[in-house]
RNA sequence: GUGGUUGUAGCUCAGUUGGUUAGAGCAUCAGAUUGUGGUUCUGAGGGUCGUGGGUUCGAGACCCAUCAUCCACCCCA
């Protein structure tokens, strides 16, 4: 007998718990459908090659990879053996591992467009929302198994998609009552300060740092930058540059006396001024130099929101790249995209208790169980309301009405049905309003057309 | 991958410097109550003390390893 236990980072859930979660897809896949997307589902394991080397070298590290099978198999013995000695020197071998775990939802559907750029529609629209699996160590907001729910739209450049996208995450989180803070910058910029501090290769070193300045500090970002290698005339830039603060004009003016000898910083604070114009009243919704985020396919502009109200890691992130498609043999096919993180959603709900009083939708009515003749008149008479669509169930077993009450509790059931001997013998039957503690009798042919109020 | 925290009944947790037969509340089941629940009262069941080693006359407690948990770092949703 083993102990039943579930792997580490991965969780059951239930009956309450999907509901809730359920509460969550619904309201973001009407709000993806709203905008003119449309499903698409991905295997859960995709080949190993597919996955290695997108999502940079840390990446790398957290794909779960699956053992082939057939390893013990004489005739592959040696393959076998030389695998594995490839894989303790950190080489990926197909003879030991060929498939993986997918990593997020992007890159799979970088996968299906390259392999279905004939036969698809362009701009083509897609959302998922499927698990996705990393091999990171848990804490919290951080599991081994979550779902995301992406929007992609490839085959266009139009900036309107990041004007959509910016809406998309205004209206799913305004649905669900949370304050969050919708934060936007351009890859552009970045790269534009990078060619200033040194040059493209600091890019990664830089964003690193700067990232963190509302985590650890200035003077910690200043620190981590000069290990880096960075000099002080640099440092005094990138200073100047984490230090503008203010109205969203005002830091895309102030970035612009900065950096506008670059175009490239131009073009950058461009689009974001004018995605934001769509979006005057959007609460929010900043333009944020520090945010980098850390997939290195970006190229243009990138989101991530943040919980105004819980601490929490981001709840979602995206942006446009220009050629995810060409990381397997088709080019130029520019896009952007945006995921929302429904297990930390999910945290923060339950933390500001935010879940809706309605979303649990359990049996409605529970037919008393009185005996073998009665039971069998009852479950006529539920087979009746449930054509009606009403959630009904009978209790297994005629059992004392004491534990048949208990158990409607339980589950929440706001009514019964009671049909006893007396009941059967006069055609009638007892409704009960188990919240009210109300009970009424009625003949049985009424039953049918019986109101169930609130439930 | 690195560092720390916690692990005792189904759940939440007590358990003294190592000392007899490991406790409480809630939950469960039975009864008080043979057709009316949520309250109350009585009683019962339920433990390899995460797992495996070690120290000791003696370990739930101390040591080592391991697994899980939560938290932080790295990174990220």
């Amino acid at each position: 007998m083993v102990k039943p236990s579930i792997p580490q980072g991965t969780r059951d859930f239930g009956p309450e718990v999907v509901r809730k979660r359920g509460y969550i897809f619904k309201t973001i896949r009407d709000v993806f459908e709203l905008y003119g997307y449309q499903p698409l589902e991905t295997p859960a394991m995709e080949n190993l090659e597919t996955l290695t080397g997108k999502y940079g070298e840390e990446g790398d590290k957290l794909i779960f990879k699956i053992l082939n099978n057939g390893l013990q198999d004489p005739k592959n013995r040696d393959k076998s053996r030389e695998a594995f000695d490839n894989a303790l020197e950190g080489k990926a071998d197909r003879n030991l591992t060929e498939r993986a775990l997918r990593y997020d939802l992007t890159i799979p559907f970088a996968r299906y467009v390259a392999m279905n750029h004939g036969q698809l529609t362009f701009p083509y629209k897609r959302y998922q929302m499927q698990p996705v699996w990393r091999a990171d160590r848990p804490q919290k907001g951080r599991y081994r198994e979550f779902y995301q729910c992406d929007v992609d739209v490839v085959g266009s450049r139009s900036l309107l998609n990041e004007v959509e996208m910016v809406g998309i995450y205004g209206d799913v989180f305004e649905r669900l009552g949370m304050k969050v803070e919708i934060r936007i910058n351009s890859r552009k910029i970045l790269s534009a300060l990078a060619a200033l501090c040194g040059g493209p290769h600091r890019m990664t070193d830089i964003t690193v740092a700067i990232d963190k300045l509302d985590k650890i500090g200035l003077e910690k970002v200043k620190e981590e930058l000069t290990s880096k290698g960075i000099e002080p005339a640099q440092l005094a830039l990138i200073e100047t540059y984490l230090g503008i603060e203010g109205p969203n004009e005002e830091k895309l003016s102030r970035l612009g006396n900065l950096l506008g000898d670059s175009p490239l910083a131009r073009e950058g604070i461009q689009e974001i001024s004018y995605v934001l114009q769509f979006h005057p009243g959007r609460e929010g919704l900043q333009a944020d130099f520090t945010l980098a985020r850390g997939l290195n396919y970006y190229t243009g502009l990138i989101f991530e929101v943040k919980s105004l109200q819980a601490r929490m890691g981001s709840l979602g992130g995206g942006g446009r790249y220009d050629d995810l498609t060409g990381l397997f043999g088709v080019p130029d096919i520019p896009g952007a995209g945006i995921s929302f993180g429904v297990d930390r959603i999910y945290d923060v709900l339950e933390e500001l208790q935010l879940f809706p009083g309605d979303s649990f939708t359990g049996t409605q009515v529970l037919f008393f169980n009185m005996g073998e003749a009665e039971a069998a008149a009852a479950f006529g008479h539920m087979q009746a309301l449930r054509g009606r669509n009403i959630r009904c169930e009978i209790y297994h077993e005629a059992a004392k009405l004491d534990k048949q009450f208990k158990y409607a509790d339980k589950k929440r059931i706001a009514h019964a049905v009671i049909i006893g001997t007396n009941e059967l013998a006069q055609g009638t039957c007892v409704v009960k309003d188990l919240r009210r503690g109300e009970q009424l009798t009625i003949p049985v042919n009424r039953l049918s057309g019986f109101v169930f109020e609130g439930s």
